[in-house]
Formats: C-alpha cells, sequence, structure tokens
DNA sequence: ATGCCTGCGGTTCGCAGA
C-alpha cells in the first residue's frame, strides 16, 4: 500500500498539480493538508473521477485536512481529541484527521496531520505550537495500546536536526527549530515511532519544503514533512520516497512537496 | 535584521505561512 502525504498550501489553487502527480504517483491513499477550504469547497469530483474516496475537514481561509484513499475508508474522525484552542479564539483549528483504510492483508489507521507553525516566537503562537503537538503524543501513545499499523503524517513544521536544513543557522531563532520543538520530535519517537524517511536515508540534505522568495532556485529547503510509524507499521515498511520533482513540475506549485511510504499491507 | 512570494477574503490590503 503506497500511502503519500503532501501540504498543497490550497487544494483550489493547486487542482491542475495535485490531480497531474496522483496520475503519474498513484498512490492509494493520500493526506493532504492546508486545503483552504471548507468542506463544501473541495473539489471532491475531480478526484472521485480518479477513483478515491474523498474525507475532509475544511476550515475558511486557513488549515484544513483530507484523506483521499482508493481503498474501503471507515472510522472517519476530525480533530485531535482535547486539542487545545488558540489563545483568543473560540473555534478549533482544522488540523488533524483520521481514518482507518482497508488493504489487501489488514487495515491501517493513517492520519493527516498539519501542526501549527508557531512563529513568532516566543509568544501565544509558540505556546499553542507545543500544546498541539502533545496533545498530539499523548493521542499517538493511547493509539500504540491498538496495536494497529499507525501511520502519523503531515506537516508537522519541526525541522528535526541540523541536517534536515540547507542553512540551519538561518531558523535558530524560528519557532521550527526551537529545542522544545524538536523536543517534540524526538518525544514521538521515544513512544515507539519511526520517521520512515529516516530509517532508510540515513543522510541530511533532503527537503520537502523549500519557500516562494528563491530558495527552489539554490536548494535553500528545510525537511518538515514526516512520516510516523507505529512498530506494526515499521515491520511492513518496505519504501519512503520524497517526490522533490513537484516543487519544479508546474507552474504554480505548492511550497511543500509530497512524502511516500509503501507499505507491505 | 528584514523582506522576498503566494493564497485568501472580499473588495485590495492585512494576515498567515515557514
Amino acid at each position: 500500500m503506497k500511502i503519500a502525504t503532501w501540504n498543497v498550501n490550497s487544494i483550489k489553487a493547486r487542482l491542475e498539480p495535485a490531480l497531474a502527480w496522483l496520475k503519474q504517483a498513484d498512490p492509494d491513499v493520500v493526506c493532504l493538508q492546508e486545503i483552504k477550504t471548507v468542506d463544501e469547497g473541495f473539489p471532491r469530483e475531480a478526484f472521485e473521477a480518479l477513483g478515491y474516496n474523498c474525507a475532509v475537514y475544511g476550515q475558511r481561509t486557513y488549515n484544513g485536512v483530507a484523506i483521499l484513499s482508493k481503498l474501503p475508508v471507515e472510522d472517519v474522525t476530525p480533530g485531535l481529541p482535547d486539542a487545545p484552542l488558540m489563545e483568543g479564539q473560540e473555534e478549533h483549528q482544522s488540523r488533524y484527521l483520521e481514518a482507518v483504510v482497508t488493504g489487501l492483508h489488514g487495515i491501517v489507521r493513517v492520519a493527516s496531520i498539519y501542526a501549527p507553525n508557531g512563529n513568532p516566537q516566543p509568544g501565544p503562537k509558540f505556546d499553542y505550537k507545543l500544546a498541539w503537538l502533545e496533545r498530539l503524543r499523548l493521542h499517538a501513545k493511547m493509539l500504540l495500546q491498538g496495536e494497529e499499523p499507525v501511520v502519523l503524517m503531515g506537516d508537522y513544521n519541526i525541522i528535526p536536526e541540523e541536517g534536515d536544513a540547507d542553512k540551519p543557522k538561518a531558523w535558530v531563532k524560528d519557532a521550527l527549530f526551537q529545542p522544545e520543538s524538536r523536543a517534540m520530535y524526538r518525544r514521538l519517537e521515544n513512544l515507539g515511532y519511526t520517521d520512515a524517511f529516516r530509517a532508510l536515508h540515513t543522510q541530511g540534505g533532503h527537503y520537502t519544503f523549500w519557500d516562494y522568495f528563491g530558495s527552489r532556485e539554490r536548494n535553500n529547503g528545510i525537511r518538515i514533512d514526516h512520516i510516523f510509524l507505529s512498530p506494526q507499521a515499521a515491520d511492513r515498511l518496505t519504501g519512503c520516497r520524497i517526490d522533490r520533482d513537484v516543487r519544479w513540475a508546474s507552474e504554480k506549485p505548492s511550497d511543500h512537496v509530497p512524502v511516500w511510504v509503501e507499505l507491505a499491507i
């Protein structure tokens, strides 16, 4: 089973390149982030025409996540349990969507994750980021009790190590590279989850995001889109790739590119 | 040290992204 994640930075603005990538990459399951639309605005028909079921947890203007699947989907659950609220806000931000997908040889629990950016730091946005990641960690810990293959994938907005940034010194004051942010990444690992990309590619210098300010041309990127696997999923890991070419493949690309795993499920 | 560029909403510049 091929399972991908991609922060599209607006699904409406990215519809054509998204359809082109789906036809070429042909993933069974895709977790999307930053769809930037309410559920009713999601271009569901275009994906259904390619054979995908669509589970959407949208939001106006910002955030929004979705799961596309060619395989049967059940137990669709929007929202992280006990997610914190941003200071001064009453509405929850749409940053987490979980579902169970049935493959030929068993089930996989998949979550589409859009963790808060956290800038500027310090400040309420950084506090929200850390509080949200802590709730994610507690939920991830609870999910381990099910002893299922679990795939927690998406835009974590965390640069794990210096080797995951082309210019690490440029990020030392950024929320994405703070010790507290990086500690949350390690705490997920310490629960027993495996960073699928790092497990198969130990060297640095592989990125999933390049900003729109010319960093693409200089390969000034960062690796912030991650795929965490429960032990039962990690045991079935057969491949993990970053579809780097997608950043160059269209006139209007997302600033993120897809990352995917192949699992023997 | 900062902006660079992009998308959204709702009319047009402010906010957010990372």
